[in-house]
Formats: structure tokens, C-alpha cells, sequence
DNA sequence: CGCAATTATCTTGACGTCAAGATATCTGGA
DNA sequence: TCCAGATATCTTGACGTCAAGATAATTGCG
């Protein structure tokens, strides 16, 4: 928390209104104009706040995950194979191509899983190089638990926009990902 | 829903024509919707674009620092002496109430940064618990010419979006980070 | 003044991730 | 058929991060 408050001494003391709504990522653009007034920083809040907005939700994630003995790494791969149904089986490459990381890293994840018990390698039949990873039972409860858990906490991050800003932010980021993708 | 087949890709990257305006997001959305759809994923969308455009603007930026010689760890590091002014120098705990990270992240970032010699540990006269971390002539060029590079790559990276969008985005996201800080 | 609580920084050990490369298998063209 | 290139997955080694706790110095209470 670095929050400053809003209706507090400053305000009283007639300190610029201005000042009064700046938050962290403001304050640093601040002082980039003081020391490198040269630079154009105007987009640098906009990411700023991207990035901290994100660590924060990310942060909150995981302890939701954690409460049933996920990361978000774990949940991740647990979640792209409930959501892809029935048999709930999918290769390491469908996993790979699903959830942005490298081989080496779903190798590593796959084992942690298998480990765990939550998922099994099979044999692939149409493919002697590959395998199927599968949820096993114990794995279908888990992620089906720990989903449940993480919509309802989804909504509560949320919950401090209006429903016209979430649905606004929602198409702007929309629009900023499909740049990328 | 049409059959699914065995082996997923084809279900996970399916592009239809009911589907061409549907992001990645959007697909994953449908994929629950489908197999568990007691759950309201209405929070889903919004956060998931989120993590998504925030692992690629990360990557686009790392390439920045990259090239010069730099990780988002160091720069980040950096960056925060460059600006806090002459005579860039901060104690750890400074750095780390600046930065998002634990003590032990910091330690190590900041030996990193002196076995590259872009900083220096000085004595902190005034509590000899303490020490001083201070930017080196060379850190100070490095972290100049990096700085220069990384806003010109910032802009690059939302110019997809329309001023009047990213005036939009920018807002929401500082109303949304306000939830948290 | 003396000492317990606090503070500032560092250490340790465990993870998760990546890049680069190894291994095994498949595939298509000659 | 054969084999060179492509493909699927795993291995290795290096990092960066964190949580928990260690160490040393400072502060403030009684």
C-alpha cells in the first residue's frame, strides 16, 4: 500500500488539487520529466499501470490457487485441459501451443503435475514421439474446485470498476492484444 | 458444437467462420462456457487480456534492454537511481519500496548490477546497518542510452491504439490500479 | 542506562522459466 | 526403399524470484 488518502491533512492545506490524485506511476513519470524532460514519456504511464495492475492481479491469483494446492503454472495446464472437455486429454505441444511458455518449461510442468498426481503421461498410439497427457481423477476434482474458486475471485478483483468501465476497459484491451496477435 | 476430435489443436486453433472475430480470449471463454457453464466467466475476459497484452509488452521490452546489456531487473533497478536525480544514489531499502520485489530479489539484483560495475555499494555514514547504492559513470551511460530507447520502443508499442484510446485505456487502468494501491 | 523490539540487509534453499541443444520418430521426395 | 529434413519432447545449465530466517546495528521504553 502506497497509497496517499485522498481527503487527508493535504487536502486541508490547500496543497494543488492536482497533486492529489497522482498515484505510484505518476509520481516516477514525475521525475522523469524533471530528469530527462528530453524524453517523451507519454506513454509510459499507460504501460506502467498496465504492468502494476497486472502484478497485483497476478498476486491475488495465486493465493487463490495456493488455498488448493496450485501455482499458476499448475493451474494453468490443469485448467487448459478441463476446458478442453472430455477425454481431458491433450499432447504437450496442444499444451505448449495453449499457454505461452517454452517446451522446456511444459516439460518441467508436466512433471510437477505427474508428480503430484494430477495428471499421467499415456502413450500417444498415432505417434511414437509424442505422449497424451491426461487429468486423472484426482486432477479433475482439483481443477474443477480451484476453477470454481478462481471465477468467483475473478469477479471480486473486478469489482472496484463499474460495469460500463469493465465492459470499456475490456474492448480497449481487446483491441491493444490484437495488435500483438 | 460440432464433434470434437481426439486430439485437441485442431479444437484449441480451430479458426471458423463463426469464430474470425473471436481473440484468443474469446476462445478460451467458450471453452468453459461449454464445459462448465454453472461458472460466471463474465471476469475472465477483461483479466485475461490483461496478463496476455502484459506478457507482450514485456517481451517487446526485454528485447529493448537487451540490447543493451540489460535485463528488466537491472533496468528497472537503474532506472529507479537515474531518476531519482544526482547524485543517483538510494539505499536498498529505498529501491525496494520502488520496485515491487522482496529484499532478497534486491540483493541479488543489486550484485549483479556491481559485478557489472554499472553500481557501487558505499557506506552509508548514517547507519552502518546500511549501505548506499550509487549509479557508477559507466551504469549512468548505460542506463541513459537505455532509457532513451526503452520510451521510443513504449510508444511503438500502443501506437495501435488511437490517442483518444489510450487517453481511455490509461484512465481505466489508473482507476483500476487504485483498486490495489 | 540497559535491553528488548525493530530495522536494514544479506543468506539459503527451493522453484519456475528460458535458451540451446539432444534424442527419437515421422514424413515426403528421389 | 532410403534418407535428409522436420517434428515432438526432453535435458541441461544458468538465471531471477521468493519465503524464511540470519546477522548486525539502531531505537526507544522503562
Amino acid at each position: 500500500m502506497t497509497g496517499r488518502k485522498r481527503f487527508g491533512a493535504a487536502s486541508l492545506l490547500r496543497i494543488d488539487m492536482e497533486e492529489l490524485d497522482k498515484d505510484h506511476v505518476d509520481k516516477i513519470l514525475a521525475q522523469w520529466r524533471r530528469e530527462r524532460p528530453e524524453l517523451d514519456v507519454s506513454a509510459m504511464g499507460l504501460l506502467g499501470r498496465l504492468a502494476r495492475v497486472r502484478a497485483h492481479v497476478a498476486g491475488e491469483q495465486e493465493k487463490i490457487f495456493s488455498d488448493h494446492g496450485l501455482t499458476s503454472a499448475s493451474f494453468d495446464v490443469l485448467a487448459t485441459l478441463r476446458r478442453s472437455g472430455p477425454p481431458f486429454q491433450l499432447s504437450p505441444g496442444e499444451l505448449l501451443a495453449a499457454t505461452m511458455v517454452t517446451s522446456g518449461t511444459m516439460t518441467n510442468r508436466i512433471d510437477q503435475l505427474e508428480k503430484a498426481g494430477l495428471v499421467e503421461r499415456l502413450d500417444n498410439p498415432e505417434d511414437r514421439r509424442g505422449v497424451i497427457i491426461a487429468l486423472t481423477p484426482e486432477g479433475l476434482k482439483r481443477i474443477d474446485a480451484a476453477a470454481a474458486a478462481h471465477v468467483t475471485n475473478q469477479q471480486r478483483l473486478v469489482a472496484g470498476l463499474e460495469p460500463a468501465e469493465r465492459e470499456a476497459l475490456n474492448g480497449l484491451l481487446r483491441k491493444f492484444l490484437a495488435t500483438f496477435e
